[in-house]
DNA sequence: ATTGAAAGCAACTCGGA
DNA sequence: TCCGAGTTGCTTTCAAT
């Protein structure tokens, strides 16, 4: 990770879809150079893929929230059961494993209150293994979607 | 929103660099179609960006916790200054603003866990408004690449 | 590791259905 | 709205450094 790559990571960050001409010129090198470069960061697995960001309005996803879990016994077969259970449902975006008070935190999205209400009672509380959960709405949202290299 | 827009939508978010042809042809539509299409809906609103997936390790950022915070009073000001102020921060990946117990969530991703707590004691402590805040470390983090549009 | 040249493809436009 | 042909421009390879 010289100089040279984190402003490729940087600019692809940014705008995922500019051609490999174009960050070859705005990094001053040849587009071929800049393709050995892209191709290496994909290899080491620095570039893990490349996503459409998508107004969650247009996937009827209008209500979103964040839910934090509880669940015992907090042993590695109930976290990685539950885990994989949340992260299968539809109406979750993001499934956080954590420290401290809680154990999970769900980003979920859905089309209305309704049906948040319904995720909460109908697929929630239905398992043995959750012990409490507390939901909070999200009104607001503000992502760097491009985080620099931190300096060692 | 069609089943031909939720189609190029789904498969954008999987894979944002594949060609136009090849969306196409897994569509079975003309690719002039399909790039009429990509555009009706970048210009709606729908398609917001493309971004490349980075690995945090590669960024320098090996640790990533999420932190509660209350601010007090919480009122319009106080709440757009504060969302200003962390969303501007290096550290910071992401502030959702909520309702319920918490005011903010903030997700952070710095070097190490020495760089955590001088992010929570230099940057946090320091905001007058600040009433509280509560740090859960991330040991996983799984994520739904391609949510998919949900029926209304 | 980087480059320039050349071949192969894709993006984009536009006229027609 | 969709399609297909044609032009323009990009991606990709490869031999040389």
């Amino acid at each position: 990770m010289d100089e040279l790559d984190s402003e490729i990571v940087r600019l692809l960050q940014s705008d995922a879809r500019q051609s490999n001409r174009e960050l070859a010129r705005k990094l001053g090198v040849a587009p071929s150079t800049c393709l050995e470069r892209v191709r290496a960061l994909t290899r080491r697995g620095a570039i893990r893929g490349y996503h459409a960001d998508i107004d969650p309005a247009a996937l009827n996803r209008a209500v979103q929230a964040l839910v934090s879990v509880q669940v015992r016994p907090l042993n590695r077969a109930v976290i990685d059961t539950f885990k994989g259970f949340a992260a299968g449902l539809p109406e979750v975006l993001h499934v956080f494993v954590l420290s401290g008070g809680d154990d999970f935190l769900l980003h979920v999205a859905v089309q209305d209150l309704d049906r948040l209400h319904a995720f909460l009672v109908d697929r929630l509380s239905k398992r043995a293994e959750i012990t409490g959960f507390r939901t909070s709405m999200i009104f607001q949202q503000v992502s760097n979607t491009t985080p620099v290299a931190l300096p060692s």
